[in-house]
RNA sequence: CGGGAAGUAGCUCAGUCAGGUUAGAGUGCACGGUUCGGGACCGUGAGGUCGGCGGUUCGAAUCCGCCCUUCCCGACCA
């Protein structure tokens, strides 16, 4: 490819629509464009470097047993209706109507196709285990894209799908993803990667691990033991609660505590420390239309238009210690919830609470769900609110003072909180979620039918699973991961080009002729080159090959013709060798085996379960 | 959806507070010349519905109102 004709030129500036590194030396480089919020175009190097990447997602899953398909983008809104989920999920997921006022809406993920194509295709335990994937555009409407590729709306997503005959099948697929993940991002040039346990969400089933790629732009906080290796997302990550206060029950007591609506002040004017409080946070949280979630309420439930059932709302009190915050995501899946938001002050107030002194204590039963943290449960004699203002009480004991609707964990771990496994502090680290896979059980064939016969011609759900990695992210990640003041440093595996050839001294016959030499030969040897034949400054070219990134510089110059051939640079290098122009090409290749050869040493290929999750 | 910031040339930004000739700079682009190993230099030129609509005013990029878009924080989220 000549860098002369190649779309678009670089940017020397980089435009302003995000402050993340990685994606502004995408912009500038010419890998990207921003269409509107978060959605993107893909330009030649853009495109290039996103096919090397499935390129390799190809490989490995080819290699697990998957068999690619392309599912279809749009979906008729009756099987989204059968899983339930078109009721579950909320504005991300796009609705429209077709011409003939059917409800469509766009993918934002295929497992109800999928199990559609089981529940038509696949009748007998003979055909089964099964491994589909794709790698396919995705459309979720996100309330907040930030950051690039980093959260987009439309992505390109590998989704790949199991079908099994039990939970036996299952794991063995599951555990296969989990090895080929690894050797995926690990091939990228994602060498610093954490699986993480994780929350279903709105994928539904139990198991489920997160791909995580460590950095301090990713929107995801990770709890890791840097003892024994377990990780967790913080939104399910466990953590050793410190043994409550071994006392009886005191008798309760009022004391006035006038102004001290927050834990800090309560604790100052009574001279306690904020493990002796309970803490009380209002949520309003959407149960969902009802007790039916799935297949049969669905199609009857819901209107003909995009309208969906009214979310029922309730107030729900979450008690934690006041040493402690509120972790939502483990509150949501302990009180069933769709989602959960602050509650207003009104609404607390309705309800018999004052906001800054409530406490269960006294409340009018079924005016508010009560949730307490099981260390609140087990806590005895705290300092509570008198839902008076200017009030508390002393002496608050669960069971005796009031009666929660639900006992369970639902306080994030915090920095330095012991380690479930083994005791060492927890640390928390930012990660950005490249990849996950889920154990699905029969979330989706159980509402949607989908079965097969056993050998006895009993008829049984499929047991499936669900898989996915953002191509997009993974190039995110590598343009954060493998960049330096000057532009990117891309992986081999990664880089639109493995070769970026400057030519410099003008239309020199003796330059072009030994360029062009280098060029015709690496190109019989299967190696692409960008060919810098720009009629520009050294200084551009030199600056446009450090900002593009392709690993290996060759320079053909005067120069180098006196100095004996052409000069070879890794990008990653601060020194430069020159070669024999006669062996030019075979130099080259040498180099660049010499960079497969230290990813290949950097691809890790671990077994399930993993040194960490267990 | 809540909070904050911004929208002026392809890109990065000044100008707006305090209304007043023909709206500027850098960079990029075109042309000519010089130069040729780290975004070199000189000259010439093209390039603008000042996000949109409405209002105030003799006069609006500038003041007021409404709206749109983008970015950041939060909420949300495979």
């Amino acid at each position: 490819m000549r860098l002369s004709v190649l779309f678009p030129r670089s940017l020397r500036s980089a435009p302003a629509e995000t402050d993340v590194a990685g994606h502004q030396l995408l912009l500038r480089a010419g890998y990207v464009r921003q269409l509107t919020a978060g959605i993107f175009s893909a330009l030649p190097l853009g495109a290039r470097a996103l096919h090397r990447i499935e390129a390799i997602v190809r490989e490995e899953m080819d290699a697990i047993g998957g068999q690619e398909v392309l599912l279809p983008v749009v979906h008729p809104a009756e099987l989204w209706q059968q899983s339930g989920r078109w009721q579950a999920i909320g504005e991300e997921l796009v609705r429209f109507r077709d011409r003939g006022g059917r409800d469509m809406v766009l993918a934002m993920t295929h497992e109800e196709v999928i199990t559609d194509l089981a529940r038509r295709e696949i009748t007998s335990y003979r055909q089964l285990p099964l491994c589909l994937y794709q790698i396919q555009t995705k459309f979720r409407d996100e309330p907040r894209p930030r950051a690039g590729l980093l959260r987009a709306r439309e992505f390109a997503m590998k989704d790949a799908y199991t079908l099994d005959l039990d939970l036996a099948g299952l794991r063995v697929q599951y555990a296969r993803h989990y090895t080929a993940y690894h050797r995926i991002f690990s091939r990228c040039g994602l060498t610093d990667l954490l699986a993480v346990e994780s929350d279903a969400g709105m994928m539904g089933g139990t198991v489920a691990h997160e791909f995580m790629v460590p950095s301090p732009i990713g929107e995801d906080v990770l709890v890791v033991c840097d003892h024994c290796g377990l990780a967790a997302n913080r939104q399910v990550a466990r953590f050793v609660k410190p043994a409550p206060a071994a006392e009886a029950p005191a008798p309760l007591e009022r004391v006035a505590t006038p102004g001290a609506a927050t834990i800090e002040d309560l604790t100052r004017l009574l001279g306690i420390g904020p493990e002796r409080t309970a803490k009380v946070v209002f949520f309003s949280a959407d149960l969902g239309p009802g007790a039916e979630p799935a297949a049969s309420a669905a199609g009857a439930a819901t209107s003909p238009g995009t309208a969906r059932p009214a979310a029922r709302e309730v107030l729900v009190m979450a008690l934690v210690r006041g040493d402690m915050e509120v972790e939502e995501t483990k509150l949501t899946n302990l009180v069933g919830a769709r989602w959960l938001r602050p509650a207003d002050s009104e609404r607390i107030r309705a309800a018999g609470a004052e906001p800054g002194y409530a406490s269960p204590v006294g409340l009018r039963p079924g005016a508010v769900m009560v949730v307490a943290d099981d260390l609140v449960a087990a806590s005895p004699n705290l300092v509570a609110g008198a839902n008076r203002e200017g009030i508390h009480l002393r002496n608050v004991n669960c069971g005796r003072d009031f009666e929660p609707d639900r006992v369970g964990d639902i306080a994030a771990a915090a920095a330095g909180a012991p380690c479930p496994r083994c005791g060492a502090a927890l640390a928390l680290r930012r990660g950005v979620e490249v990849g996950n896979i889920f154990q699905l059980g029969t979330r989706y064939s159980e509402p949607m039918g989908a079965t097969y016969s056993d050998a006895e011609g009993v008829l049984h759900p499929v047991v499936m699973g669900s898989y996915g990695i953002g191509i997009g992210r993974i190039l995110a990640c590598v343009a954060e991961a493998h960049r330096d003041d000057r532009g990117l440093r891309l992986p081999l595996a990664v880089a639109p080009f493995a070769v970026h050839l400057v030519r410099l001294g003008g239309s020199s016959a003796e330059v072009d002729g030994a360029a062009d030499r280098l060029v015709a030969e690496l190109a019989d040897a299967g190696v692409d080159v960008l060919d810098d034949d720009r009629d520009v400054a050294p200084g551009v070219k030199f600056a446009d090959a450090d900002l593009l990134g392709m690993p290996l510089r060759a320079t053909v110059s005067p120069r180098s013709l006196a100095g004996g051939g052409v000069e070879l640079r890794r990008r990653d290098a601060d020194d430069s060798q020159v070669v024999a122009l006669g062996g030019a090409a075979a130099s080259v290749q040498g180099r660049l085996d010499e960079l497969r050869a230290e990813a290949a040493r950097l691809v890790v290929s671990p077994g399930y379960p993993a040194p960490g999750p267990g």
